[in-house]
DNA sequence: GCCGATTTGTCCGTATGTATC
DNA sequence: CGATACATACGGACAAATCGG
């Protein structure tokens, strides 16, 4: 449900873009027939035309109008610039999806562990292992570390569902930013036997590292998740600016 | 030079959070506190602070106030969500860079061609081989594809320096933005030559690829971006949507 | 629990600037 | 040159969330 008149506006200019509406490289209507169509204020529409350049659906040009450069993307791919669950993504990709607990435990930070994630050291934590399997095929290795504190209650069987779920539906906690860091680095012997890796195959794989904070502006979770290299795939537009 | 008000109040701002003038996680002055610091309506002051939100630099609470989560990145990274040549982002990490250009030549798209790149099957190209050097360390194997109509002019001279800058510069050409995908891959032959790599070592490398369009949302430039994978890191912020 | 003050979120209308055709 | 298009900026109104008394 949209929340606010530009969003539904987005969302309802994203739809038409996709339907192929407009074609390749042609242009939207101009600002005020989307005003009169949308029946809304001009600061309104330019909101929500805004979030579509920055989606990569269309470019404004001054004195122009507006064009659309939409083209849909073949495969599987995760999402750019949001915070979305795995099983999120996979339900937006339509695919059936699995999650494995291979290990849950509560620690306490201590210096090494607090250099390598930032959280304080003391702090207490819970400490899981997740595989993710997509259409059976196990794709992804999570060491997920969690504040105790922000994350209380969290159990093996709910982290075999949607972690996420639970942050945001049952301790009503807002999920509010993430800074992700990509890199590429030797497999592990883990890596080796959860993800049916093979190192005269691929010795390496693609892992991002996570920091995720809530709406208190608290760093809950890190997490590090190591991807099988032949089937990662990250996607984001970027915006030249001035 | 900012050309306008709300960007030099964003640039303000920013610098004011990178000198540390507000602690971790403090609060900002007020809206309305700013507004009177920057004499500005209420708008230009939101727009400049959004664009610190999706800098992942400050998180704004209804009701609360603007929270400072901003804290400094060590390492050498490419920005996201921007368009950075190579020169640029050298430049920004304060770091010694160098171009080399392997392979300068012209061809005509054809079948193959066209479904790897996008381009129309007869586009006249310009194919790049060029190594990237920073500290004098070979790091990135660029595969650039530029539709000839888009760069005429294009020399082996120019590209050892910056092409966006021949092509901003004196073609007057305006860059708008990219779609970027990246992946990994398995190092080739080339890779292991220039990137100086031990297949003993690494047997596979991050990828880059970019689809990249002008002012007039022509797609003019497909690149594939060959890193060194110990040198690779790529950050981002990403931001939850309801 | 209520109320009022503060703070951010959404929306509107208008005026002016600048680029394109 | 004028008409059209997007870009920037201002000011005002009300809603929603938070916090303190």
């Amino acid at each position: 449900m949209p929340k606010s008149i530009y969003e539904s506006i987005y969302r309802d200019l994203k739809r038409r873009i996709e339907a192929d509406e407009f074609a390749y490289r042609e242009l939207l209507p101009s600002e005020n027939t989307l005003i009169q169509t949308y029946n809304c204020s001009r600061n309104t529409l330019r909101r929500a035309v805004s979030r579509l350049v920055s989606d990569g659906y269309v470019q404004t040009m001054q004195g122009k109008g507006v064009r659309n450069i939409y083209q849909p993307v073949e495969q599987t791919s995760f999402a750019i610039g949001e915070i979305e669950s795995f099983r999120e993504s996979a339900l937006r990709n339509g695919q059936s999806y699995r999650t494995q607990v291979l290990l849950f435990m509560e620690l306490t930070a201590d210096e090494a562990l607090s250099a390598k994630t930032g959280f304080p050291v003391g702090g207490e934590i819970y400490y899981l292992q997740r595989l993710h399997f997509l259409d059976e095929k196990p794709l992804i290795l999570n060491h997920n570390y969690f504040l105790k504190e922000c994350a209380r209650g969290l159990t093996k069987e709910i982290a075999e569902g949607s972690i996420y779920d639970y942050l945001e539906g049952t301790l009503r906690m807002s999920i509010v930013n993430s800074r992700r860091i990509m890199t590429v680095e030797k497999i592990t012997e883990i890596d080796e036997k959860y993800l049916e890796l093979n190192v005269e195959d691929y010795n390496c794989m693609a892992v991002v590292t996570s920091y995720t904070y809530n709406g208190d502006g608290v760093m809950f979770e890190f997490t590090q998740s190591r991807h099988r290299p032949d089937y990662f795939r990250f996607q984001e537009v970027a915006v030249r600016k001035g």
